[in-house]
DNA sequence: GCGAAAATAGCACGATCGTTCGTAACATTT
DNA sequence: AAATGTTACGAACGATCGTGCTATTTTCGC
């Protein structure tokens, strides 16, 4: 049951057995991140996690800096699979749009154990510029340009007003989700999911073309 | 020029040379702070910072958990006296509830180089029981409670619809405020604050009362 | 100004941090 | 099976962390 290389083309294929640790590793960092932060990321403790040495974990990525940003890599993709791609076969306009917010309260809110790097991120590097930070925001703006993207699909498809503020609307949309981030994982008050459902549907109201095919809903 | 007694009653008027000096260290920690979150408090570097001993800093708080929750009480403190109180002089009812959020817009954008505890703090610490984080929990409670309080006389002062949902229009303004600090502060992007109140005045309009005094603004 | 009390410094501690390096164990290919 | 390259370990490093102690200095009431 050894790995096999796969001829020719996909090299890449091949599992060595870094691959599979550094994985392993990953796993654990994404976890640890999630809850402590990115800062709290720590090579000490991820090598207890994996049972492995600190140097052993330390070889895998030649810094710590580059643990954290494998890591912020490593959940942009899990975002992606998560998020974006079961919402963007949906077709264009706002069903489409409707379900990229569904699927991102989902991944925001405390069902997962795991907090949102996005966010807890952005906080603890508006201050600290260097390639963490840089890596992090290109991710964060990629994916507010997915939804720009989606936004102005949706007004392109006559389901939104044309005069629609794209940006204003992904700042208020966006606004919900931290909300829902803020009171459902610090606060831990109940019904910020519904809240934040809730004031979805308020700004889509606002921004509909009324005499949408998908008007009243 | 040192500091005199003022007679009777008053005692706490006496500064005494500790309360100076651990006002000195209060202000640098609460630098630090905005830059670096509440974990990034080190009392070796607030030592570095007021040019004390590591020992001298350490003996105002007792220990790094105390230092936190001064920082935390002393921001509130600042909190309520630039943002509440100025807007809290206002007449009852959206004038107020304007106030409040103006102020508060100013308190988190980008002019002031310090960052929100508050907010740092509630990403920081929501996966981190204990006093700190109750501390801190309080704190952002209280404030919420207050602007709760605005909305709540905002519809008794017949400006927003009776059957406003208070907690969802707080919710909804709560999140433009994080949508724009995480905007201007990491981000950097141009526009948040106007997004902002472009945001809350939508979110009045909804709210509003059509035939209330105070309509069309 | 003196003496008590409060405030600060100095030093050391155990822990943990990220990182380096030489070397042993392993896996993969020949 | 031998050779070779990859992967992991163990020990040690210098820093920094928070925290106890014990002196020493400074401040303040009398």
């Amino acid at each position: 049951m050894s790995p096999k290389p796969v001829a020719g083309h996909n090299v890449t294929r091949t599992l060595h057995k870094g691959q599979q640790t550094r994985a392993v590793i990953l796993e654990a960092a994404l976890a640890q991140a999630s809850h402590m932060g990115l800062e709290g990321l720590s090579i000490g403790a991820l090598a207890e996690l994996t049972q492995m040495s600190k140097s052993g974990v330390f070889a895998h990525f030649g810094s710590r800096e580059e643990l954290q940003i494998a890591v912020i890599r490593e959940y942009h993709a899990r975002f992606e699979e998560e998020v974006f791609f079961p919402a963007v076969r949906r077709e264009r306009g706002l069903p489409r749009l409707r379900a990229l917010f569904d699927h991102w309260v989902r991944r925001v809110s405390v069902e997962v154990d795991s907090g949102c790097i996005y966010i807890s991120g952005a906080v603890e590097f508006d201050d600290r510029p260097g390639p963490v930070r840089d890596a992090l925001a290109d991710m964060v703006r990629a994916w507010q340009s997915a939804l720009e993207r989606a936004i102005n699909l949706s007004i392109e498809a006559g389901h939104l007003k044309p005069d629609t503020d794209t940006l204003q609307m992904l700042f208020e949309v966006h606004g919900l989700i931290l909300a829902l981030h803020h009171d459902a994982r610090f606060l831990r008050l109940p019904g910020a999911v519904e809240r934040a459902r809730k004031g979805f549907d308020r700004i889509v109201q606002f921004y509909l073309l009324t005499d949408s095919p998908l008007s009243p809903r």
